[in-house]
This record gives structure tokens, C-alpha cells and sequence, in this order.
DNA sequence: AGAGAAATAT
DNA sequence: CATATTTCTC
């Protein structure tokens, strides 16, 4: 498996990027936080590109769309309504900047602890979030690709097992439905493989899958055939005549969370943020205290999230310079 | 205690 | 309706 290993490695950087992926704006500017530590003020201080994912259910709109997942990009600054618009994402460069933030689970560390009792908001499984998570099964191994485990490998803050748990559900049954059609028949070999949109049982579930190219022989364990999957991407079901802002609220994998107590009308937000830190797996970071946790507006206001969420690039993927991406972490394959 | 699958809620 | 969350069981 050492070959796996370095495999992993280049191909870590490779499956990063996504049609997707490179829509949605994944700006990382300067977060309110670190902003606040280093007593910067960014004139333009949109800084906090929050990412929120809100999923509006819409229960009795008069709207009929279909089965629409309209997701808002929404970015507040906790600074005065001189919003900045957003900024298009220009560069198209990988952010580097690796900033741990503290993910409040709905309690706040800071001092402020509300209720650690809150129900958690709904966790929205962006295609990175899911890359990120495909990829920490891949490192591990199906053998290891247990939710703790997982979990643990991602290291993304916010995340538990419970989240990890379910996901780990659906993604096997994924698979298994890969197999089911791919391979199934004749052996064909690979002939969903690239493709793979070719027969989708679930358009929408798969679409998420589909974001994340399987490492390999995830299909079928014991057999270490290096099915390369084409680096395709299938955008399928992008039939939408109208272009909207939305589409997969993407940028990071996580969002501000916010206990926002909103009976039927759902707004969660996830707030995530836990880059695969370096040197040395998952730690704290000694600076950066967490000062999230906004008091609890009434519900109907806007609420501006003074909350250090802000999404960044999940990866810090290669950096010749000398850091290490997600490294060390152990295969723990026997 | 943890993982897997099913059931329920949103 | 689909997804995520929650619960139960092994």
C-alpha cells in the first residue's frame, strides 16, 4: 500500500479542483478573527466569506419549482452595512491559508456556552466536504474507513461521527450501486467508470458523489485493479436556463453555524473550518481564540454573524515549499 | 463503545 | 422529494 500512499498524495492535489468547485467563490480573505487578533482593518473588510448554505424548504410557497436546492451564498459582515459586494473569485489559485478556526458547536468555548443542548443545524455535504471525506476513505482503506476514523482523519471541525456515520451509509450504497451497474454485467470493466453518469439511480444523490472521483478500487476491494477514473466530471443534471447566483454553495466545506431557532423555515448554517492542519495532524491552535457566539437575536432579524466563520480552501494542497498536506496520518492498514 | 442499518424529521 | 439527522440494534 506504500504505493497507494504516494498515489494518494499527487492525487490528492489533482482531485482537487471541480467545475464546481471553482464556481462557487472561495475567497479566503483576512477572517474577522484573525482580523481582530492582529488588529487589521481591512478596508474592504468583506472579508469573512461566509459561506452559508441555507436550505430553504419551502413548505407551502406558491412556487413550484422543482426540486430545486437553492442554496444562499450569503456573505454578512459584522462591520457596518457598507457591504462589499462579492468579489469574483479571480484567481484561480488554491488558498494556501491554513487558519484554524474554532468551529462552535453551538457552544461556545468563548465563554459564552447557550446551550450545548441545541440541536445541531443540518449539515450540508458539499462536494468538498464529501471530497474530503471520499478521501479520507480512500486513505484509510475501506478496512479503516470507519466513521471514527474517518471523522478523525478529516479533521473537520464541527464534523461528528454521527455526520460522518450517515454519510458513510450513503456512500457505500453509492458504491454499491456503482458496482451494481458497472461491473455487473459481463464485465465490462470500467464501463461506468469514467462516465459513471451513464445510469444514475439517483441524479441528485449521485450528483454529490459523483463530485468526487472514487479513489479506485473502492468498487471492489481485493482487487487492487487501478481502474483510473477519468478526472471526468460529469455535470449532468445543469439544466437550468436561468443563471442563478446560486448552485452548489460549495466554497468551503463549511459554513457558520449558528443555533438560529427557526421552526419551519430553515435556515442552517454550518459552520466548518477545520483545514487539515500540518505538521503533525489535528491540533489546537494556541492563537486565534475563538470569540464566535453572537448573542441570540430574536429570529426574523438579519442576523449579522460576527462569528469568525469563513470558509477556506480545505486543502492545502501541495506547496513545494515545505508543508505538509494531510501527511502522517495512519494508514493504519495492517 | 462503536459501527451498521433503518426510521424519522426537515 | 431528497437529504440529513436521529434511533435502534448487532
Amino acid at each position: 500500500m506504500r504505493e497507494d500512499d504516494s498515489n494518494w498524495f499527487s492525487r490528492w492535489e489533482e482531485e482537487l479542483p471541480s467545475p464546481e468547485e471553482l464556481m462557487p467563490l472561495s475567497q479566503t480573505l483576512i477572517t474577522p478573527d484573525l482580523a481582530l487578533a492582529f488588529d487589521i482593518r481591512n478596508p474592504n473588510s468583506n472579508s469573512s466569506a461566509i459561506a452559508i448554505a441555507a436550505a430553504a424548504n419551502n413548505g407551502g410557497s406558491p412556487t413550484r419549482a422543482q426540486a430545486h436546492q437553492p442554496q444562499l451564498q450569503q456573505q454578512q459582515q459584522p462591520a457596518p452595512p457598507s457591504n462589499n459586494p462579492l468579489q469574483p473569485p479571480s484567481s484561480a489559485q488554491p488558498n494556501s491559508s491554513e487558519f484554524g478556526d474554532s468551529a462552535d458547536l453551538g457552544s461556545g468555548a468563548a465563554g459564552e456556552e447557550p446551550a450545548r443542548t441545541l440541536k445541531r443545524p443540518r449539515l450540508v455535504w458539499t462536494p468538498q466536504l464529501h471530497k474530503r471525506f471520499v478521501d479520507a476513505v480512500a486513505h484509510l482503506g475501506i478496512k479503516n474507513a470507519v466513521p471514527k476514523t474517518i471523522m478523525q482523519l478529516m479533521s473537520v471541525d464541527g464534523l461528528t461521527r454521527e455526520n460522518v456515520a450517515s454519510h458513510l451509509q450513503k456512500y457505500r450504497l453509492y458504491l454499491k450501486r456503482m458496482q451494481g451497474l458497472s461491473g455487473g454485467s459481463g464485465g465490462g470493466g470500467g464501463g461506468a467508470g469514467g462516465g459513471g453518469l451513464a445510469a444514475s439511480a439517483d441524479p441528485a444523490t449521485d450528483h454529490l458523489f459523483a463530485s468526487s472521483p472514487v479513489p479506485a478500487h473502492f468498487l471492489h476491494p481485493g482487487r487492487p485493479n487501478s481502474d483510473h477514473f477519468l478526472p471526468f466530471v460529469p455535470v449532468a443534471t445543469l439544466q437550468h436556463h436561468h443563471h442563478h447566483q446560486q448552485h452548489m454553495a460549495a466554497a468551503a466545506a463549511a459554513v457558520a453555524a449558528h443555533p438560529q431557532l427557526q421552526t419551519q423555515y430553515h435556515r442552517q448554517v454550518q459552520h466548518f473550518g477545520s483545514p487539515p492542519t500540518n505538521g503533525g495532524g489535528q491540533f489546537e491552535h494556541p492563537f486565534l481564540a475563538r470569540q464566535s457566539q453572537q448573542p441570540v437575536h430574536r429570529m426574523g432579524q438579519p442576523v449579522h454573524n460576527p462569528v469568525p466563520g469563513y470558509v477556506e480552501d480545505l486543502e492545502s494542497a501541495n506547496a513545494t515549499g515545505g508543508r505538509k498536506a494531510l501527511t502522517l496520518f495512519p494508514t493504519g492498514d495492517d
